[in-house]
DNA sequence: AGAATGTCTTTACAAAACTAGAAATATAGT
DNA sequence: ACTATATTTCTAGTTTTGTAAAGACATTCT
């Protein structure tokens, strides 16, 4: 997860059950996002573990933070989860080459 | 990856390079799949290391393999990872409810 | 101002999981 | 029997995970 490329990152962010969760739950709640607390009461994980795993979806671009006083709002990145997404299955069906039964170059 | 939701076993699956780059080479092939071997000479991993990959991806439902005669043919099960990429954008902003501030339940 | 409080993050580690590939094994075709 | 294709086993090394404890900061109170 430390040295990939973008798209795996975030994938790999995702592909963790509080991640998941926390993502999850980010998504339901929209633009206006939650704040670090709000994820805290309704998943439950222990603070630093929270923040750890929030972290990893920042770095993976999928969540962005803001900071209001002393509480952090977050919320998804709609337009990068976006991308994340279509790159999967982009390209569909376009034909792959094989070397040396059917079609060779 | 191993001891978790079905959703996000998938997308931990594709949370890494190599696997990343199978499937997408699959997902390029379409519904014809494409042999182990194939998969070997579009990307360069060892024999081995191949075969730990695709069967991650396998286990996590969005490969599927068929045996003909010494061959395996590997293709995207595409309703599969279509309800998964369903699953992390669904709801949206469908609202939280929270806790102490706002609008308290 | 200074202290107390509330909200989050960072540090530090041990335990658990993942990664990679050589070597051995299995199975199908010739 | 020999070869081709793919998987499993084994092992070493790396990364991730979870949590307590400590730190960082913004508000509030006296």
């Amino acid at each position: 997860m430390t040295t990939s490329t973008p798209h795996a990152r975030a994938l790999a962010a995702l592909g963790h059950d509080a991640r998941l969760s926390i993502f999850r739950l980010l998504v339901r709640a929209g633009e206006t996002g939650l704040r670090v607390g709000d994820i805290g009461s309704h998943l439950d994980l222990a603070p630093s573990t929270l923040a750890h795993h929030l972290s990893s979806l920042v770095d993976a671009g999928l969540v962005v933070q803001e900071k209001q006083g002393r509480e952090v709002f977050n919320r998804v990145d709609f337009p990068a989860i976006n991308r994340v997404l279509a790159f999967l299955t982009s390209e569909c069906c376009s034909g792959v080459p094989i070397p040396a039964s059917e079609d060779a170059a």
